[in-house]
RNA sequence: GGAGGGUUAGCGAAGUGGUCAAACGCGGCAGACUGUAAAUCUGUUCCUUCGGGUUCCAUGGUUCAAAUCCAUGACCCUCCA
């Protein structure tokens, strides 16, 4: 069975959407935070967990399950669903982010880019046609276009260029692309130049991709430039598709993000967050670290209805946390990822009743909110 | 009783005449983290009114200058009787 999408509802008053994810004879409502799991695990959790935290798509990785264990391996175990026990959609990403994030300049060329191995040294090369092979035999999906994703800032000559390339790069990943039982995202990058966003857009939509992503953001620009990257982006895709912000999932930026159109986001923050001891409430983050909760016997976040909240004290968190005990990084992750959860359902609701600038107005002002000031509600 | 070795910041441990308020590690206190090389990384950690003040077991001494050299004492460790 493949993923499909179907777009429900537009808000008249900005240009969120609602929609469904329909997969494996479940439905999925969007706009929707994947939870990030790398190496075919969020970091801590087990599936059910993932499951019962309201979960739908969830995300993996084409470079590091490359490495380890190898695309054969999860081949042999019968894909990743098997694999890891997972029953819901699974995308994974294509390793155009280690482009960033682990390559350098040179190591990027028109047939693909050089890796060193992070785990042992060896040299390494993908190309946009591997890694569409490999994310086939991982048997994900939803799949990703290999692409080049560029920090911010990047001069315009360089921005051009690079589009170009990921949009080569797309097309050749595309035409290698079997699509049986998986369905394929192209990648806008364009960085913070609206006329590259649109010409890598446009470029892309005329390829006819099963759904849109929006890289290149949550790459250190302000957020403001984020939001423009976004706008950008969505201006110039279609309607009835698919559109993933990828790698943002900071709470405020969901709403913000939410309300320019977007369907889909992932981050790591919720789970890296929580093993550093990190905690999202509504009035912001807050860092278990901090001695001052070395006796708050109160739950990290009243009213939270997650595991963590319902049956721990932020004391005992914060001890687990600074004993280096797992356990503290797994209630952590349950909470922030509950969290994320439920904020994703609020968006939801707020776009039905058409009140979603007044819910960001609102979200706002709590989450910024100084600890003086929280005393007095 | 004899012979050696030792005592340095919260802890461990470098330093053996000036560049020492004293490396480094741990612990402590903060900060960062956005398609996960990330249970990682960064800052800070004697006091201070930021001018400076007071430190390296204690006391006395040598020296322009001492954590560093000398004397005495205290405590600890090892070996020999």
């Amino acid at each position: 069975m493949k993923v499909e999408f179907k777009k429900v509802y537009n808000d008249p008053k900005t240009k969120a959407r609602l929609g469904k994810i329909i997969f494996n004879g479940k439905e999925y409502d969007t706009p929707m935070f994947m939870p990030v799991g790398t190496a075919a695990t969020v970091k801590t959790l087990s599936p059910e967990e993932v499951k019962n935290l309201g979960a739908g798509i969830i995300l993996s990785n084409t470079y590091h399950l490359w490495l380890r264990p190898g695309e054969d391996i999860v081949e042999k175990a019968g894909g990743l669903h098997k694999f890891m026990n997972y029953d819901g959609p699974i995308l994974t990403d294509s390793g155009g982010f280690q482009v960033f994030s682990l390559a350098k300049p040179k190591d990027i060329t028109e047939e693909g880019v050089k890796f060193k191995n992070h785990l042992n040294g060896d040299s390494l090369f993908l190309t946009p046609e591997k890694s569409i092979e490999i994310q086939r035999k991982l048997g994900s999906d939803i799949v990703m276009s290999f692409d080049e994703c560029v920090g911010y800032p990047c001069d315009e000559k360089y921005m051009k260029d690079s589009v170009d390339r990921t949009l080569r790069w797309a097309k050749r990943g595309k035409d290698v692309f079997k699509g049986d039982n998986q369905i394929l995202f192209g990648i806008v990058q364009g960085g913070y130049y609206e006329h590259l966003r649109r010409y890598c857009a446009e470029e892309l939509v005329k390829m006819d991709f099963d759904g849109y992503s929006i890289g290149g953001t949550s790459v250190g620009e302000p957020k403001e430039i984020m939001y423009e990257m976004v706008e950008m982006s969505t201006k110039y895709l279609p309607e009835d598709k698919i559109r993933y912000l990828m790698g943002v999932g900071d709470p405020i930026d969901l709403i913000e993000n939410v309300k320019r159109g977007i369907d889909i986001f992932d981050c790591v923050s919720p789970t890296r967050l929580a093993r550093h001891g990190h905690a999202y409430t509504k009035y912001g983050k807050i860092n278990l670290k901090n001695n001052k909760y070395k006796d708050d016997f109160s739950p990290i976040e009243e009213g939270c209805n997650c595991y963590t909240c319902k049956n721990f004290t932020k004391a005992y968190v914060k001890h687990l946390i600074n004993a280096e005990e797992s356990f503290g990084a797994r209630l952590l992750s349950i909470h922030n990822l509950s969290y994320l959860m439920n904020l994703m359902s609020e968006i939801r609701k707020n776009i039905k009743s058409s009140t979603l600038e007044e819910f960001r107005d609102e979200f706002v002002k709590n989450y910024y909110k100084k600890d003086a000031d929280k005393n007095d509600e």
